[in-house]
DNA sequence: ACCATATTTCCAAAATAATGGAAATATGGA
DNA sequence: TCCATATTTCCATTATTTTGGAAATATGGT
């Protein structure tokens, strides 16, 4: 991935109202959610949800598919991980202590909280 | 991890000259880099790399620890894998295709390009 | 053709972030 | 104490981003 991209994309989600609306649209899936429910759920005034959507999307973190009236929103997943492989690249490259019990991937056994237990999207 | 958490740390990566920073540290380990080095490396007044320093470990991102004269800063891999765990929380919920086929760990053989080989920092 | 709904674009005002010169602080050495 | 090096803080200027009302566009139904 390039630095202009990942740029992009973590511009994208360094907004509150976006990082809402892409936390709302990780679980969603692939079908998304309509503008108008996130607009709802959001209490956002239309020209404001539209133009963080806008954003979002140009950050290639969102899908758009047209239903009818409707606009429905997704997350991207596929960008989201590139920007994530990008964030660790080269990671555990020096060898001095830290770095390590940390790089470790998690065991499979005996998981941590949520927070240490991720995984790929 | 809060959400106002998260929002700083993203908000500390999503500017060309903090994401270079980061980046260089990444490989660094827990030794890190001095600022002088940071400096000279990417060309900055001393003013402009202090601000931007200062707003990643605001973020939480980066440690500092000093020896002599000299200010050390590394990356904060517990802070940078508690991000990167907010925003893959919750995925997959939905059933609906195109989740899976992303979300599945990637198999240990016949790795694809390191952008698609992640694993925790 | 006309009306209603869903959402976007336009745009100007308001808010926020970034830049870098100059002065200040911190540390170490003679 | 005095000087040099390393880095930070101060702060005014400049640049970028965000906001939301009003008007425009898109689609579907009657």
């Amino acid at each position: 991935m390039e630095t202009k991209t990942a740029l992009t994309a973590l511009t994208g989600l360094a907004h509150t109202t976006r990082l809402s609306i892409f936390r709302l649209l990780v679980p969603a899936g692939a079908p998304g959610l309509a503008a108008g429910q996130l607009g709802e759920a959001l209490r956002l005034p239309p020209a404001t949800l539209s133009f963080h959507l806008k954003e979002l999307r140009h950050a290639g973190l969102l899908t758009q598919r047209r239903a009818g009236r409707t606009l429905y929103y997704a997350a991207d997943y596929t960008a989201m991980n590139a920007l994530l492989a990008y964030l660790t690249e080269n990671c555990c490259q020096a060898d001095a202590g830290g770095c390590e019990a940390v790089c470790a991937p998690v065991p499979a056994r005996k998981r941590r909280s949520s927070s240490a237990t991720r995984r790929p999207l």
